[in-house]
DNA sequence: CGAGGCAGAGAACGAGCGTTCTCCACCTGT
DNA sequence: ACAGGTGGAGAACGCTCGTTCTCTGCCTCG
C-alpha cells in the first residue's frame, strides 16, 4: 500500500517539527496526533512506542541533513574550498528562522543519559559527520588532525549559535578553519 | 540560622548530583528528597518550585566551574600558556569518571526551548566563559577574533567529549588553539 | 508545666502523558 | 443486502510527578 508510506511520512513530519522546536519530552503523542492528522491507533501501528518514533525522527533527519550538506559542498570544486563550504552551509542553516540548534546535541542533552537508542542515534550521526569532514580533509591532501579540528569547530559553532541565537559562530569558525588549513599546508610543505 | 544554609546546600548537592548525571526532567523531587535527607516541606520552603532549584543548581555550578577553571589557569605565568591551560583543564574534567558533558549545553538541549529561566542561566554561563577566554587572549596581546575561535574550540570539545565519551577532543582542540595562536602572532607581527 | 508553632514523614491531589480500549461508521466481497 | 473486518475519534487506564495537606511529635517560651 502506498498510503502506509504517506502516513509514516506525515507522522514523521509532525514529529520532527514539534520535537525539533520544543524538545522531545515536552511533546506528547496527542499533539503529534493532532499535528499529523493521524489517529492514535494508526500512529501506534506505524511506531509501536514513542521511542521508536524518536529514533525514526533522528534517523530521517540525519539522512536529510547530511545529504543537504553534501549537496551544498559539492557545488564547489576546490578541495580546500569544500572544507570551508561546510561553514557556509552552517551559516545559512543558523540564519533560518526556525533554527533551534543541532537536533542531536539537543537530544543527547535531553535523553542521552536515559535512552540508549537516542544516544546511539546521536553517536551514529556525529560519527558520520566527522567521517564526512575527515574525507573532505583527506581529499584536500591535508593531515587527519586537521579533520578533527575542523569537526570541533563545527560542533562549537552549532552549540554556540543555538545558545546565543546568532549566526556569527559560522563565520568565526570558518576563519579559524582557514587559518588552520594554511598552517597545516605550511607544516606539511 | 546556620542550618538554613546547610539544608540548602544539602539540597543543592543532591540536586546537582542527580540532575547532572541523569538530566533534569528525569529526576523527580521525591528522589531529591531521598538523596538530600530533607523533607519535601523543607525542600519547598527553600526552593518554592522545581524550576527554582534548577536555577540555583546551574548558578552554583557556574560559580564553582569558573572558579576551578580560573584556579587551574592561574597556576601558569605565561599569557599564552594560560590560554592553552584552559584545554588542559578541560582534558582533566573529561577524564573524570562521572563526566557527563557540559551541564549548560545539556540543560539547554533539554529545557532551553521550554524554560526561559534555564535558557537565561545557560546564556549567562556561556557569556561569562566567553568573556573569560576573551580576557586571557587580550592579556596575551592577541586579537579578539582569536578569543572567539578558542571559545568555539572549547565548546566543540565539550560537546564531542560528552557524546563520544573520550578525552581526545581536549588535546585536539588544544593543538588547534596552539596553531591559531601562532598564526595570529604572525599576522599581527 | 502547658500551649503554640515548627519540622518530619509521607499520604493525597491533580494534572499530564504513554498506551490501550471502546464504539461506531464505512467498505468490501459475495 | 449483509457479515466481517478496517480505520477513525477520542475516552479510559495506569503511572509518574510536582505540589500541597495531614498528622504527629517535639521544642520553645511564658
Amino acid at each position: 500500500m502506498d498510503t502506509t508510506v504517506t502516513a509514516a511520512e506525515r507522522a514523521l513530519d509532525a514529529a520532527e517539527r514539534l520535537f525539533y522546536r520544543r524538545g522531545i519530552q515536552s511533546v506528547g503523542m496527542d499533539e503529534i496526533r493532532t499535528a499529523s492528522g493521524l489517529s492514535l491507533k494508526r500512529l501506534y501501528q506505524l511506531f509501536p512506542a514513542k521511542e521508536r518514533l524518536v529514533e525514526a525522527y533522528l534517523e530521517r533527519r540525519d539522512e536529510r541533513w547530511r545529504r543537504e550538506l553534501a549537496e551544498h559542498v559539492e557545488r564547489h570544486e576546490s578541495p580546500e574550498r569544500r572544507i570551508l563550504a561546510v561553514f557556509d552551509w552552517l551559516g545559512e542553516w543558523f540564519a533560518e528562522p526556525d533554527f533551534n540548534g543541532c537536533a542531536w546535541i539537543n537530544s543527547y542533552g535531553e535523553l542521552g543519559a536515559t535512552s540508549e537508542p537516542v544516544a546511539r542515534q546521536v553517536r551514529l550521526h556525529k560519527a558520520a559527520f566527522r567521517d564526512y569532514v575527515a574525507d573532505l580533509v583527506a581529499r584536500a591532501g591535508l593531515p587527519a588532525s586537521l579533520g578533527e579540528q575542523v569537526f570541533l569547530l563545527a560542533e562549537g559553532a552549532m552549540a554556540t549559535a543555538a545558545i546565543t541565537r546568532t549566526t556569527a559562530p559560522a563565520q568565526q569558525a570558518a576563519q579559524a578553519a582557514r587559518l588552520l588549513i594554511t598552517a597545516s599546508r605550511q607544516a606539511s610543505a
